[in-house]
DNA sequence: TTGCTCCTCACGTCACGTGAGGTGGC
DNA sequence: TTGCTCCTCACGTCACGTGAGGTGGC
């Protein structure tokens, strides 16, 4: 009476990437749903359940917020004519990327720059310091 | 008996850029000193509480910790023979910001290609939905 | 006097991680 | 039986933002 038995919550979490916590996490907010238990009260998992944690962790290293993800799980579970619907999330999560890239680019040209005057040796004043006491917008 | 009064924190924080909520948060945690008070109990600023929150901003503008800001705001108050830990803090820094920059550029790489499949139309199913579905690293 | 600004709490946000104290299961 | 894994619950993290309920100051 034990065969096809599920998976533990320790293998699912060395199988999927999800950190153990982050998996009970994700059940508790309703992200994923609860699997069974064994008799102890211990989780049983089944391969559904561990290919969604598997989506969840890609779609988090594609840098997707959870309320992304459960649209995106919600609408990945119909037809194809909600690829429109998936589209409208992934493009507007893709203008976020592209709005941080630049972001942070710019905050590199100037640590660059500063730093690199530091190397020099040559500044009166520690040129980090000066940029943190510059009033000129970011 | 009232001139040289401070400057309220409305007015401190239409100057600086921070919060209201913020510039109370920065002193409860002991960023930033507290200023004197009005006989009513409020705040009121002088001009070098004032630049405080002016480097605080620009630092949180480049992307510093509180904890590193500490440390800087620390620094710069010193001889500039500190020049040195500045700079460690700061390409530290610059070396995390390269670091996101690289992951970022990673993601965008991945969402642009599977959202740009997506507007072609003819795939036989949701490009997006395909990628999270796609056992591989990252 | 109006009403705009300021005050102090306390709780909410985001996505988890950590620890306490206790138990299942091979 | 050992000891590794799992359990729940509560609190901590980061850097704030929001709201409640009340008051100062021109």
């Amino acid at each position: 009476m034990k065969f096809a038995q599920g998976t533990p919550i320790g293998r699912v979490a060395a199988e999927t990437g999800v950190n153990i916590e982050t998996i009970r996490y994700y059940e508790k907010i309703g992200l994923t749903p609860g699997p069974d238990r064994t008799q102890g009260g211990h989780r049983s998992y089944g391969p559904d359940h561990i290919d969604r944690l598997a989506f969840v962790r890609r779609a988090r290293a594609l840098g997707f917020g959870l309320d992304d993800i459960r649209a995106l799980m919600a609408l990945s579970e119909q037809d194809r004519r909600t690829c429109a619907e998936v589209e409208v999330i992934a493009a507007t999560h893709l203008v976020a990327v592209r709005g941080k890239i630049a972001d942070l680019v710019r905050l590199e040209a100037v640590l660059r720059e500063a730093v690199g005057r530091c190397a020099t040796g040559d500044a009166p004043l520690c040129p980090v310091i000066q940029v943190l006491n510059t009033r000129k917008s970011l």
